[in-house]
DNA sequence: CCAGCAACTGAGAATGATTCTCATGTTCAG
DNA sequence: CTGAACATGAGAATCATTCTCAGTTGCTGG
């Protein structure tokens, strides 16, 4: 299956290394985006490649916004799910063991296998809340 | 806003009909092809424009894939989530009384307003597994 | 240290889903 | 019935993402 051996370049550790050095979720194109801002001279059809690579690895946080967007984020530790705010952007971290539990309870009541889910919350954030009412 | 008297069309209803006659999730390409096979000569752009209307109208449900697709399908009464064979495309829908609440409350703790969600289980159906198996 | 090959890169083409354009067709009020 | 606003549809345009393929480069055996 793996017959290929993951060679270390210049390239992928540029994105590594941008990745590991903000902590907002961007999308591809704005990693790129910054990695030349930096003077690093990546190409786009690279920093797609090592984010998927990345994330399938599960190096990464991969978050599906609703415009069709993917954006990808260095990952904290560990499993979980995103509140993040329509108007700036702003994600917080949840936690959410109980919704793990019931997608698993709830998948297997139905004899589903390898299940994997999604969950993510969209809202507006006080303070742009604060600014929409001002 | 609403500067539009909304019409009453042969292709908008012809969209809503294959709705009704169907309880599965298809993407706008697919109800496309689906009216085209019934003899119902309606354009892609329409099937678009109509499905995000009743998108938007919350007439409909919709599913955004993994793979970036949009699926829609007639939607049942009340707020549920759904149960997705990533095989064969079978959909289960599933009731979250517990997920709701904890969408909501989550979000209130970091002041969040305005929630919403999005909710997907995918995983794979018994009957898929087994047919995988054999 | 060097050769050689497989893996990696990147520019641009290709893809696939969705949206837009705009000339033409329809619906509905009067 | 008539006009005019709204809707339609064919195809062009977009947008994000993936693919192609020739040129580059990391790595391993010699």
């Amino acid at each position: 299956m793996s017959s290929g051996v993951r060679r270390l370049t210049r390239q992928q550790q540029a994105v590594s290394d941008i990745l590991a050095r903000h902590t907002d979720f961007r999308s591809a194109q704005g990693w790129h985006a910054a990695l030349l801002a930096q003077g690093s001279a990546v190409g786009l059809a690279t920093v797609y490649r090592t984010l998927q690579f990345l994330a399938d690895e599960g190096r990464i946080d991969v978050l599906r916004t609703d415009s069709g967007e993917t954006r990808y984020r260095a990952c904290s530790v560990g499993h979980h799910h995103h509140l993040v705010c329509r108007d700036c952007g702003r994600t917080v971290e949840v936690d959410a063991a109980d919704v793990e539990r019931w997608a698993t309870t709830t998948a297997a009541a139905y004899g589903f296998t390898a299940v994997d889910h999604t969950v993510e919350i969209f809202g507006r954030c006080a303070t742009c809340a604060a600014a929409a009412r001002g």
